[in-house]
DNA sequence: CCAGACGTTGTT
DNA sequence: GTCTGG
DNA sequence: CCAGACGTTGTT
DNA sequence: GTCTGG
């Protein structure tokens, strides 16, 4: 499961990382509690005229997929994830899977472990946690997009249409699995290319360069619950947390 | 034919 | 319990 | 994803 | 838009 993530990297990292020759005019600031519905940094190749040769762009799309057949955009926070396991069939998902592929930079997401995941929701403790790359490479996410016309504005509106995207999941590598058994598929750079190709439309070929990272490559570590609330974004949500110690002995008398 | 759904997670 | 907002 | 709200009437 | 259910 991915629903939050941090990123901290500039318009400007990205765009070199990623090889973006266009990018939105608008710098994003740097996020720790990035949430489903925030504006989020995102690599495509769309073209720019008919017959022109696709064009890589850094774009900021809105997260939670909203289809384009949608009447409203009441579900805009629902499709945060599409699974891997079906994608290519659901009708939500399988013309962005064809068509409006992307790429969506993390530094990395947070995973909340669930204590007591058999019992009510307000019997169950949760504790977060911070996945990324060893070494410190950014996770390019293996995400959908999708535009949708809202209706209720008028043409010529800048709000008028709506860009959101969807991350894809998959089973979780063996070295996080016991904090949770999905998480976000990231896609390998050797395949960046022909996963953002608009011209690849062959779904079982496009789900072919979908394979999970190297086992060991992810790592985990606890981070504080300030996490927990979007209402904190900062830096100090990333740093390991520091677990209450037990009170000594000689305190209880 | 038309009406209504179209998703994920986790839980059982 | 369930939905909305961030 | 988690946190927080969730409602009406009438009165001021 | 496209598929499923009735």
């Amino acid at each position: 499961m991915c629903g939050r993530y941090a990123l901290a990297r500039t318009r400007g990292q990205l765009q070199m990382e990623f090889g973006a020759e266009w990018a939105v005019p608008e710098e994003l600031t740097p996020d720790y509690n990035v949430a489903p519905t925030k504006r989020v940094y995102a690599v495509l190749e769309r073209r720019v005229a008919p017959g022109a040769p696709p064009r890589r762009e850094l774009r900021d799309l809105r997260w939670g997929l909203v289809p384009s057949w949608s009447k409203d955009s009441g579900g805009a926070a629902k499709m945060i994830n599409a699974r891997l396991e079906s994608v290519a069939e659901k009708p939500a998902f399988r013309g962005a899977l064809a068509r409006r592929r992307c790429l969506v930079p993390v530094d990395g997401y947070y995973e909340w472990l669930v204590e007591g995941a058999d019992r009510p929701r307000s019997q169950q403790r949760r504790h977060p946690y911070h996945v990324s790359f060893r070494g410190g490479r950014p996770l390019a996410l293996a995400g959908l997009y999708e535009l949708w016309r809202d209706p209720v504005r008028p043409d010529g509106d800048p709000d008028a249409w709506w860009r959101t995207c969807a991350i894809i999941t998959t089973e979780a590598n063996p070295e996080i699995r016991g904090i949770h058994h999905r998480m976000p598929m990231p896609v390998a750079p050797s395949v960046w290319d022909r996963w953002l190709d608009p011209a690849l439309t062959d779904t079982d070929e496009v789900l072919g360069l979908l394979r999970p990272p190297p086992e060991g490559s992810l790592a985990a570590h606890r981070v504080g619950d300030a996490v927990n609330s979007v209402r904190n974004n900062d830096p100090s949500l990333l740093r390991p947390h520091q677990p209450e110690p037990e009170p000594e002995e000689a305190q209880l008398f």
